[in-house]
RNA sequence: GGGCGGAUAGCUCAGUCGGUUAGAGCGCAUCUCUUACACAGAUGAGGUCGCAGGUUCGAGCCCUGUUCCGCCCA
């Protein structure tokens, strides 16, 4: 045989010397940009393409799990959708992140002993540019190393000019229309970071705190008090009420008079509320609507005061008297050991409480009463409802959706003011001459009023999710009607964590309808959260973090992405371990080795046939799995069942290719010719399938062989040349299509099951008997009708269960059997097999007795099963089957006892 | 309190028209340096599919109940 070595393939996949050097191939071909671009001559508006928003990564972040995810998956649609012939375009960019990044800026401040006021409010953004600019490019960098094949010359960033433009464009329409307001309101407080936040931005975390047991005396007889329990004494200060239930005895007497707040003595109402929980406590409630938000409710049913305590430190203000000055859980002490000294106090008891922290940073967020700007959401809320409710929107998984309805409903006005410096800046200007609010797309010189110039803009910037949501169409040139906008908005798939549901999801749908009276993309596909290889959380104090780079240095890329995207499934969060990628480094290694093989075996064989294809059984059988496969995956694609569809092509690549087809291969290229011309040709259409459809998962060996696979066809014969002709790049190859014309192969798939059963069990038998596979033995193989396929695999069976082909005699039948010999049966043939030294008969008895014995069973569950309604109840096909399976039984189970008896 | 998800081999997980002997990877055992690949090949051991009922000719999959774990919302 002519040499299969090809001295340019090193013997292992390097994918280091790979990976950069065909991204930067890719990007400097300009195959991420989309193919029927607006931009370009002959642009042809009436094809429709297929577009994803990224999701916005923090642009001074860096690369976790989440993002290798999200592109990974991302990466994949735009590949398929790319190499199916859709103008397909993936806009890339990064949000500002407003709180995070400030918060990175504020560190190297502290770091100088600066404050951000220290330095001023110009100084200060001067400076988180500059940190943008440093450290900006690091995030797109390492998206990039993951093989996104996006669009980077349409790359975004919020802040810039025109995403700025479409964020005050959104702000003074939702303005206009009323649907903006500014206000006191109970919020939730930062006092760390000095802002408000949404609600969202709050997390509750269960942990032990204390039930405090008071006495709330009566103003009119020092003597009677309403017991009252609290876990938050500080706040006692500021009460303004004390509450019963309406049906409760023991307090009815109370309703109507007024108590003493301990310490400070200002009297307040006893009032009555369906709210208060009679088990809970005393039963009787202290009402503190500055500082909780179910009391600010009954505050505002009963009008009651609302005496903010804390100021935005979270320190006792003005308002709490003695107490002034301390910070809030030094009140609660010192107010605590007070009332206890004038007699005020009667229990403590241990209570799990919820505690609200700050989802960044985990301070214990206060609520308080603020004046912020907020989004009146309940008619956007509506829209965005019934936009997935109608259908426009699928949710995949579908049961993401009762989520997402069930925040909808219940959901509150949107605060939206941050008290920040880095984001944008509420496009709201006051007078200072006469009052005026201004609020205008263009920075305005004189007040519209008073025509004043002492104009002065609202300190606070807009929550960084206010300008996410706008993101689908703002990076697409919104609100100028943009040939992008115009020919690829509304974009197709949203695809990312369901933790970001309502953050972001819902908040595109809603302002998306809003704003562009279209819904924003026809399908959310969300994927689940990636997790240690124990179900943990990973992060960087419990020191679990899988860092995505260092696992793409040491594995591949495509390692990673294939884990990631055959190890998910959708909407359910995944373990990544490094076994696992290591496994996955394995499949590229043997990709990337058959490829070695293939390309050696073109090289080997014959450039033309001498007449028309004689396939083998081989050839038949992988043919027909493959076709099978190409209809599989594009089912599996179309439900989003990514991961499946990539376990399919790992499968049939590596279980039934190589460790089937490339060992026949191995036979029928030996034999020169024809047979070695048409197997070559086997093996290229194969494996350039496999390479197509494996391309989305892991786009850089599958690119890398490719190339090598083409370029060892492009100057041969037509014939070589696959339907369409040779495209540029994989990147940018057609996706296999299934071909209804091919026939369903049922019978060389079946026929080829049989010679796999056989060679299985004979080398099963070669093992247990311990003959080592280099020894070569002859056999006698009855195959009674299954003789002439039999014949014709004969080299086939030597090779593959190692027998001495001469040696190999295949029969219709023999009516004196072979003495001496270990008999076998297996799918309805008998097989006799010379093993070494003497044969124990009483072992071989027994074996055989058992096979039997199974086989008895089989017959007589299925012979159950066929006599039962079965057979008039289950489809045609089912029965056909099962009765097929039993006939193969008995002829078994005849030719076992002929064995026995022959023993 | 409401909702959702998970429970399948020692470990991590697939199994989306219900089809009758439940799969993979890793791990384990035995063997093999057979020129595509030791990042490999061959063979094997290993599972009452959380539990209890039900529907069905047939249930890991559908229905009811239940236990444990996790998440989301309040």
């Amino acid at each position: 045989m002519c040499r299969m070595e090809n001295p340019e393939l090193p013997k292992a996949y390097d994918f280091k010397s790979t990976e950069q050097r065909l991204y930067a191939w890719w990007e400097a071909q300009g195959y991420f940009k989309p193919v029927n671009d607006p931009r370009d001559p002959g642009f042809d508006p009436s094809r429709k393409p297929f577009v994803i928003s990224i999701p916005p990564a923090n642009v001074t972040g860096e690369l976790h799990q989440g993002h290798a995810m999200f592109v990974a998956m991302e990466d994949l649609m735009i590949r398929y959708h790319r190499m199916k012939g859709i103008p397909t375009l993936w806009v890339p960019g990064t949000d500002h992140a407003g709180i995070a990044t400030q918060l990175q800026v504020e560190k190297r401040l502290a770091q100088e002993g600066l404050k951000r006021e220290d330095i001023g409010r110009e100084e200060f953004l001067r400076r988180t540019w500059a940190w943008k600019e440093k450290y900006g490019g690091i995030i797109t960098r390492q998206i990039r190393r993951l093989g996104a094949s996006c669009d980077w010359s349409r790359e975004r960033f919020t802040l810039d000019d025109g995403l700025s433009r479409a964020v005050r464009e959104a702000f003074v329409r939702l303005y206009e229309k009323g649907l903006i307001y500014r206000g006191p309101r109970i919020i939730n407080w930062s006092p760390g970071l000095k802002t408000a936040v949404s609600d969202l931005e709050v997390e509750y975390s269960e942990e032990p705190g204390t039930l405090y047991y008071f006495k709330y005396r009566l103003a009119d007889d020092p003597d009677e008090f309403i017991p009252v329990a609290t876990t938050r004494p500080e706040t006692i200060l500021g009460d303004t009420a004390v509450a019963v239930h309406p049906g409760d005895p023991r307090y009815k007497k109370f309703v109507g008079r007024k108590a003493l707040v301990p310490i400070l003595n200002r009297a307040i109402p006893v009032i009555e509320d369906e709210y208060v929980d009679r088990e809970f406590g005393t039963g009787a409630l202290k009402i503190t609507p500055a500082h909780d938000p179910n009391d600010y409710q009954i505050g505002q049913r009963h009008n009651l005061e609302a005496i903010s305590v804390l100021d935005e430190t979270a320190h006792v203000n003005g308002n709490g008297g003695p107490y002034k000055g301390l910070d809030r859980f030094e009140a609660r002490k010192k107010l605590w050991q007070d009332m206890a000294d004038a007699g005020l106090n009667i229990k403590e008891q241990p209570y799990q409480m919820n505690v609200p922290r700050s989802q960044r940073g985990g301070e214990i967020i206060e609520p308080m009463i603020s004046t912020q700007w907020f989004v009146r959401i309940k008619p956007l809320a509506d829209a965005a409802l019934e936009a997935v409710r109608d259908g426009r929107v699928r949710i995949v998984p579908e049961r993401f959706t009762k989520v997402y309805y069930n925040w909808l409903e219940n959901i509150e006005d949107w605060c939206i003011s941050r008290q920040l410096w880095w984001g944008h800046r509420i496009p709201v200007w006051y007078c200072k001459d006469c009052n005026e609010t201004i609020v205008s797309r263009q920075d305005p010189e004189r007040c519209p009023r008073c025509n004043g110039q002492r104009l002065e803009q609202d300190p606070d910037v807009l929550d960084t999710w206010f300008s996410s949501g706008l993101w689908p169409f703002s990076t697409l040139g919104w609100p100028e009607e943009t040939p992008d906008y115009c020919y690829f908005y509304p974009t197709s798939v949203l695809e990312t964590g369901y933790d970001i549901l309502f953050f972001w999801v819902a908040r595109m749908i809603m302002e998306g309808l809003e704003f562009t009276g279209q819904v924003p993309f026809d399908t959310v596909y969300l994927h689940g959260l990636i997790r240690d290889e124990n179900g943990q959380k990973m992060s960087k104090t419990k020191g679990n973090v899988i860092d995505p780079l260092g696992v793409m240095d040491d594995l591949g890329t495509d390692a990673l992405r294939f884990t990631l995207l055959v190890g998910s499934t959708p909407g359910n969060d995944m373990n990544l371990s490094l076994k696992k990628v290591e496994a996955n480094r394995n499949f590229a290694n043997k990709v990337w080795n058959a490829g070695r093989f293939v390309i050696g075996a073109i090289g080997s064989a014959p450039e033309k046939p001498q007449s028309a294809p004689d396939w083998t059984l081989a050839d038949r059988w992988i043919a027909a799995r493959l076709e099978a496969l190409i209809q599989d995956v594009e089912r599996l694609f179309e439900g989003y069942q990514y991961g499946e569809a990539g376990r399919q092509i790992y499968d049939f690549f590596w279980s039934e290719f190589a460790d089937w087809y490339i060992e026949i291969a191995k036979l029928q290229l030996a034999q020169g010719g024809d047979r070695a011309h048409y197997t070559a040709q086997t093996l290229s259409r194969t494996l350039d399938t496999c390479l197509r459809l494996l391309h989305p998962f892991t786009p850089f060996i599958t690119e890398a062989v490719w190339g090598h696979l083409k370029s060892s066809l492009l100057d041969r014969a037509e014939i070589w040349t696959p339907a369409g002709g040779w495209e540029e790049a994989l990147i940018v190859a057609r996706w296999p299509e299934p071909s209804p014309e091919r026939q369903e192969d049922a019978e060389a798939t079946e026929h080829f099951s049989e010679i796999m059963e056989i060679v299985r069990a004979i080398r099963n038998l070669r093992t247990e008997k311990k003959v080592t596979p280099g020894k070569r033995i002859p056999a006698t193989i009855l195959g009674g009708p299954r003789t002439e396929i039999l014949r014709q695999q004969a080299p086939t069976l030597a090779a593959l269960a190692y027998l001495d082909l001469s040696g190999l005699k295949i029969m219709e039948n023999l009516a004196e059997k072979p003495e001496g010999q270990t008999p076998l049966v297996v799918a309805g043939v008998e097989i006799y097999l010379p093993m070494e030294g003497l044969v124990d008969t009483q072992a071989e008895k027994k074996r055989l007795v058992k096979e039997l014995a199974d086989t008895e069973v089989q017959i007589s569950r299925l012979e159950n099963l066929l006599n039962g309604s079965f057979s008039q109840r289950a489809p045609a096909e089912v029965v056909a089957k099962e009765r097929q399976k039993l006939e193969t039984y008995q002829e078994t189970a005849n030719k076992l006892h002929q064995q026995l008896e022959s023993l």
